[in-house]
DNA sequence: CAGGGAGGTTAGCGGTCGTTAACCTGGAGG
DNA sequence: CCTCCAGGTTAACGACCGCTAACCTCCCTG
């Protein structure tokens, strides 16, 4: 249930193309039309696969969501059951300070550096993979129905409280307000993604993404040097 | 010509009101008859101040661009006059690591860090007073007309450079296409501002800001160590 | 006290857009 | 071979939206 390995279905090429769209122009600046002819049919036959073009988009932005969520707790299992391990063999910078042993309750993982650095290369993936998913998850979240936006948003704030219990596993110092804007903020970084030039540009993607890691790694040090 | 003390007139309230309704349900996702209603006249009585919606996002656009660059050339022109003065008394972080004594050619400031101060705390004044025209800075640009799309880019690379060029005088070992996306990367953060609470939330103003300068400080510091 | 322009108003046009209706078609299944 | 349905097609409707036209009304000025 995690990872899809079948050929690509059509409504999941129309999803590609739609978020592609939507982030470059706007979920209103982009006609059915427009998405219908991205994926070779045209305007009204989308409607054999969605209900309307809001339904894209909510289908979107709820999977954005729980794609995101879902990483970010496996990861957090991951490294619950490897101690010690950076699952990945990411780039894993040296450690900011660690705090002495303050045993403090720690709800699941072991060690919270592997943690943190494990939930930023997840998130990194992500922006460097889907930047126009990124794009649009923090644009056209208005757009949604009521329900949807609730859903959506209740799924951001799980993510968020995530990394904010992490966060302060590694830095216990840090205040929860501050965490919680600190959090934010490295989203902010870690979401340039597509203002950095397209892919294939002046750095490779395995540099970017450790100049990226650093940079949070470096802003959630000082965040907590209060 | 830097700022205005006059009472607001009908345009820059219009202005005003425009923007903050683009930042939150995006230009096309707003009618006239909306930002008409959100300065007490009624739909069609915009375009005796204005040519049309398009003009309205085009002078916003093009205003924060200038407003950025001039405000980043008039930091850059006092640290330059005030040797070793902060400027403003601001929030002036640990140095991260001062490189030696490397006097390699530096365009204008003399003291490089805290020429960087003061373009963070510029930064960071404009993205917590002026949220909603932060938001459209980097939403709405596709949707200008060629001439002006130009221009707000034209002046977004310069003050982009601007950054650079005083960010390599910091740190003389950060590469520049690094600087770069270390530069794009830190304005995510500090851009994160509408993600932050409305202002008046947990914490202030103040330590709201000093929060994100340290984290932007920290950022970069990171970037440089490779 | 004319008068004229700045700054409104409402009515309405033309175009676009999301959506529906009605129809078509190729291929799988009995 | 007939059937039927998934997945298309085009035509068209209704709503909305940006913008213009025509008109009105203070208020300032000579």
């Amino acid at each position: 249930m995690a990872t899809r390995t079948d050929a690509p279905t059509r409504r999941e090429q129309i999803l590609k193309e739609a978020a592609r769209l939507f982030a470059e122009r706007g979920f209103h600046g982009v006609g059915v039309d427009e998405i219908g002819a991205a994926v070779g049919i045209s305007g009204p036959g989308l409607y054999r696969h969605f209900a309307g073009k809001d339904a894209m988009l909510a289908e979107l932005l709820v999977g954005i969501s729980e794609q995101l969520l879902t990483g970010a707790k496996r990861r957090l299992a991951e490294a619950d059951g490897a101690v010690g391990r950076g699952s990945g063999g990411g780039a894993a910078p040296e450690a900011t300070g660690r705090p002495a042993g303050g045993t403090g309750r720690r709800p699941t993982g072991r060690d919270p550096e592997a943690v943190l650095d494990s939930l930023i290369e997840g998130h990194i993936d992500f922006a460097l993979d889907d930047r126009p998913l990124i794009t649009l998850h923090d644009r056209e979240l208005d757009r949604l129905r009521d329900s949807d936006r609730k859903r959506v948003r209740q799924l951001q704030r799980q993510y968020v409280e995530l990394w904010v219990s992490v966060l302060r596993e590694v830095y216990p110092g840090l205040a929860e307000p501050a965490a919680r804007s600190a959090v934010h903020s490295v989203f902010g970084l870690l979401n340039s993604t597509p203002h950095l030039g397209r892919p294939g540009s002046s750095p490779g993607r395995a540099s970017t993404a450790e100049l990226l890691h650093r940079m949070a790694r470096g802003a959630f040090g000082a965040a907590a040097t209060g």
